[in-house]
DNA sequence: TGTACATCAGTGAACGCGCGTTCACTGATGTAC
DNA sequence: TGTACATCAGTGAACGCGCGTTCACTGATGTAC
């Protein structure tokens, strides 16, 4: 890379960034046009550059889709390990960051988030390269962080009530999806409602927290207070 | 249609029954191929026709999606009220029976499943008749059915801790849907787990449950003896 | 500091393909008399 | 019961399109001497 200023907007050849510029473009389009109605012509149309340009950094269409998927769970893997934060400066509180970082990700990067977790049903058959990032090690970090909040939260139960972290996480991430599958992308099927999802999660884990029997007797107030 | 005997098989003209077999033809499709990745003339082919025959049925490709979506809908909210069977016999079992008959339904039709709940972020443009059929009659009477079993699980409760109707409807429905789409979806990112979603789904209802207060104490057992 | 050259990252034209959709058509069905 | 006819539900050929991918190419970059 040169040091000649940060202007190489459309210099000729040598685009120097492109591979993270056509990862950004696909990101786009996919979050316009829907997780599979994305080409991988048009994201170098979007990038400035020939239909062929691409092949220089991915294989082929589907490596690129495995790349988002790849680089989104590496991102969403740190964002919920520093919203968890080792549970700091509490368990509680740490969990409730990270069901928002969870949100927010998903807010944020919504392309990234369906071709991450809405892969089973929209690309069985050829998305061999997607199936394989879903089981890469970010996407292991990131249910690990969620692992480890339902390590810290069961500990503090006596032995004989703790149920089996795995399980605890499991739930912890179909609250989690749930919400954020439901509520997050766009014209999703629930709309109207006048809630918003960190509302909707946050009130859902705090009585399943509750039910765990992870929270103090002074919660019941936070639940039913929320609204009429 | 004639009566002379149901072999109508091969039929040269006059199909009698294709529009039912186009929306077969399609589920299996999307099963396979994912969701948007089903092809008009793939369904006419499968199901025998010329790819031009499904235009007498269909307006277009997206009609047919949306067909899909909203019947779907009408036999999921027909097997939700049926397993909630106005909480006959106790609003409890009769609960279990509803997270059960979701989860039925999502891995007896993915498909349709797929069409009516991963649609935001698969086909935001170019997909209003599918957003259509999601807030289709048949949609709100499925939402219906969990909000009926909302209100009966709540009625147990002493008026002030009760949490608004419509926000406990919404943790049934994104636990329902959370555990749907990350275990029952082919391919999806939980294959190595070794519970079944039924298992998952209804461990975390009961501590939902208890945490809400609906739970007579003895259930403590249920939650923790699952496994060591 | 200057030149030769390997390598890298683009171009742009071309391909074959399957798709969605249309069109004029035709065979089968059902109804009126 | 038989014939005429409107309607319905298919056919099959054709179209234009955008896609994924390939290929031989070429301009820019970085390194060896």
């Amino acid at each position: 890379m040169n040091n000649s200023g940060r202007r190489w907007q459309r210099r000729s050849y040598h685009h120097g960034n492109l591979k993270e510029v056509l990862l950004e473009a696909a990101r786009k389009l996919i979050q316009e046009h829907g997780a599979f109605g994305f080409s991988l012509t048009e994201a170098a149309r979007l990038a400035g550059v020939s239909p062929a340009a691409p092949y220089r950094h991915f294989r082929d269409r589907d490596a690129l889709l495995a790349e988002i998927a790849r680089s989104g769970f590496e991102r969403f893997a740190a964002r919920l390990d520093a919203a968890w934060n080792n549970g700091i400066p509490t368990p509680l509180s740490a969990f409730e960051a990270l069901g928002r970082a969870y949100l927010t990700f998903a807010r944020e990067e919504p392309a990234s988030y369906a071709v991450m977790f809405e892969t089973g049903a929209s690309a069985e058959s050829g998305g061999e390269a997607i199936q394989a990032a879903a089981s890469s090690p970010a996407a292991e970090k990131a249910f690990n962080v969620l692992q480890q909040a339902a390590a810290a939260l069961c500990r503090q139960l006596p032995e004989t009530e703790r149920p089996p972290l795995k399980l605890v996480a499991l739930h912890i991430w179909t609250m989690s999806h749930g919400v954020a599958s439901l509520f997050i992308q766009e014209g999703s099927a629930a709309k109207k409602v006048p809630l918003s999802p960190e509302e909707v999660l946050e009130s859902e884990m705090l009585i399943y927290l509750k039910g765990l029997g992870v929270l103090p007797e002074a919660t019941d107030g936070v639940v039913s207070t929320e609204q009429a």
